[in-house]
DNA sequence: GTCTATAAAGTGATAGAC
DNA sequence: GTCTATCACTTTATAGAC
């Protein structure tokens, strides 16, 4: 095998460690699991890893990082297209979030492994004291992109928030994590649409026009 | 040791079982940890069930039957005792759902263990396409307890839903997981307090008096 | 029915040749 | 650096004595 440095290695073993993850859950991605996936011998690991922990608190960092699905409206810095199915020139509030949410289901039904192993990492670190501060992080990470995103959707309908940003960045992240079990138990897209226009308007009726 | 019958030691298996879920986590949930927990032998554990997927399931069952967490007002039947807080004879529906966020998140404060069990076995059942019903009946129980709840507000409050209590008691189980993971994660006491206050709003707005 | 003992198959981690 | 081979241990499940 080709050598390979370290650092790649360790991300190499990184990214299949998500694919096992998502694929057979956190109890099924042994070592030997991961490496098969990666194409590595089971020593490699150990070069890379001290340890399999060692290797979950990396993949759980990881995925937090690199997390950017926007739950809300259009990825910030990005020029708001021109909608021909929308009437209005500035979308209500309530719109806004309900198209956010909109893409963030879209998103589960097409990667629905993917957020089963999001949850599933959470509650692994949940599990572990060593790790639960990378649960923390992982929220706070959440709680982050919430904020700013419902920053956005405030500016693109020139409303305020009647409450701080956190605060309703908190719901919102709540209410993603309620939806997102709900689906994956049911897949119940009827009454998943329903719920989404219940939430967008909860979160609407904690801001107002400007 | 004594004489038992399969049907008490199954039961007593599955109790033991909980037990270690709560404590340690399905993960570690291992044979040997729920028999010592219950005090038998390991043969005796399969001379009750055929396999440890087999006690899982039936643990799930047995959580889901036993699952009566007044999620919201005064549980079926009991006696609505005058609140001397209470300014009010008939509280709104918001202070009413409010009222049962509270008892529902003072619960899980005091037990946090049994709520993240709960989560960990729903997710177990969703890894496993032979156990993904229980999941599903697993929610399909959460979401006919919080109908009833509802219901119960509603009578309480003089006042009716503007959409079927189905969908509403969705959104209201949808909400109390993802308060329930909130919490879990940072366990922030003021965080979850205004969340509780949001969510209360939310579901209320989905009604009005009669 | 209940036990001890053990089989059979995994697991994380390491030794040591190359 | 990377590999094969293996250690030490744990897991679920079963055999067979009592």
């Amino acid at each position: 095998m080709a050598r390979i440095s370290a650092a790649d290695r360790r991300g190499a073993l990184v990214r299949a460690a998500l694919r096992v993850v998502a694929a057979r859950g956190v109890t099924q991605a042994t070592t030997r699991a991961i490496v098969a996936e990666a194409g590595m011998s089971l020593a490699s690991f150990h070069y890379a890893f001290q340890s399999r922990d060692e290797l979950m608190a990396e993949l759980i960092s990881y995925v937090v990082d690199q997390e950017t699905i926007a739950v809300l409206p259009v990825p910030p810095g990005e020029k708001t297209a021109p909608d021909p199915t929308a009437p209005d020139q500035t979308a209500s509030l309530r719109q806004i979030l309900r198209t956010g949410l909109q893409r963030y289901t879209d998103h589960l039904r097409e990667d629905p492994l993917r957020e089963k192993a999001m949850l599933e990492l959470t509650q692994y670190a949940l599990r572990s004291p060593s790790m639960h501060h990378l649960a923390v992080r992982q929220y706070d990470r959440y709680h982050a992109l919430a904020a700013e995103a419902l920053d956005s959707a405030a500016r693109q309908s020139g409303s305020v928030w009647l409450h701080p940003v956190d605060d309703v960045a908190r719901l919102l992240v709540s209410l993603t994590d309620g939806i997102t079990i709900a689906w994956l138990v049911d897949q119940n897209d009827r009454a998943t649409a329903t719920l989404l226009d219940f939430a967008a308007e909860s979160v609407a009726a904690l801001g107002r026009a400007a």
